[in-house]
DNA sequence: AAAAAGCCGACCAAAATACTTGGATATGAT
DNA sequence: ATCATATCCAAGTATTTTGGTCGGCTTTTT
């Protein structure tokens, strides 16, 4: 993130939450071409069309393939998080392994580690603060 | 963090909150030799040397050299936090580059970037947390 | 003098990141 | 039909970061 700073995320959180955000303001426009939506935030077309492919497999995105095609939201804005983007793209938010929301890999002393609890405090201020914004709030 | 994982913290931060946190542990009891450390939270000795040589140059610990020497921390337990450690670690807080705690390196259009705002209010979340805990408050 | 410790700088392998390249396939417009 | 516009897919790759290792020197106590 930030160069060697903490709490990074990387560009695919990042240019996925753009890519998301494009496509919420043309919603209801019909299909957005990929390049268009590349374009206008400055990412390579090919790249992310690697994070698309994601999206749309998490079925947060639809594809319409050929001329005039694109890309549409799969759902109204209102009811996409940032925090399903995020965690299609970059996995279960967690800032160290054993306090990873889905499969919490516990280390050999989980229940006295007390550096444990600091990091499910960060994971859990995270993850509120991703589950309240939609789509529709920023726009 | 975990694993190809959202908001990642590497095993700087882990392993100097756990360092610290044994240091806390043993304040007032003279200096604790690195080996120690490192024996009882299964670190690298040489890696862990690396991570308290910049705590160090943050003068969160001070350091005894010879025969019976270690590390000290160097103000009180109540007086150091989480956020503390981390930032001197891992750098200033912050999910994305242009939401950096100390040097916001602002892209072309930051003043209209909606993505910038929830990136802020992330690194917020997370530095209050992290500030708000002290390794007092961990013993 | 010997042992216990910190200090320092270089080196390095593996993984992750952030792409690029090159095509194949589908579909609408002409 | 054919062409342009798109998505879809699979590799490859340069760079950086991560997470160390190694070897030796210096300081201080015993």
């Amino acid at each position: 993130m930030i160069w060697g700073d903490t709490v990074k995320l990387s560009t695919k959180g990042r240019y996925g939450l753009k890519a998301m955000f494009d496509l919420a303001q043309n919603y209801g426009s019909g299909p957005v071409p990929l390049n268009n939506i590349a374009q206008r935030n400055s990412i390579s077309e090919h790249y992310l069309e690697q994070l698309i492919a994601v999206l749309r497999k998490s079925n947060l995105v639809k594809s319409v393939r050929g001329a005039q095609g694109g890309y549409i939201l799969n759902r109204p804005p209102a009811t996409i998080t940032v925090g399903d983007i995020i965690r299609a793209l970059e996995g279960p938010i967690a800032p160290v392994e054993c306090v990873n929301e889905e499969e919490p890999e516990p280390c050999d002393n989980a229940e006295f580690c007390i550096t444990r609890t600091v990091w499910a405090k960060v994971r859990d201020s995270v993850t509120e603060v991703l589950d309240s914004i939609t789509l529709q709030d920023m726009l």
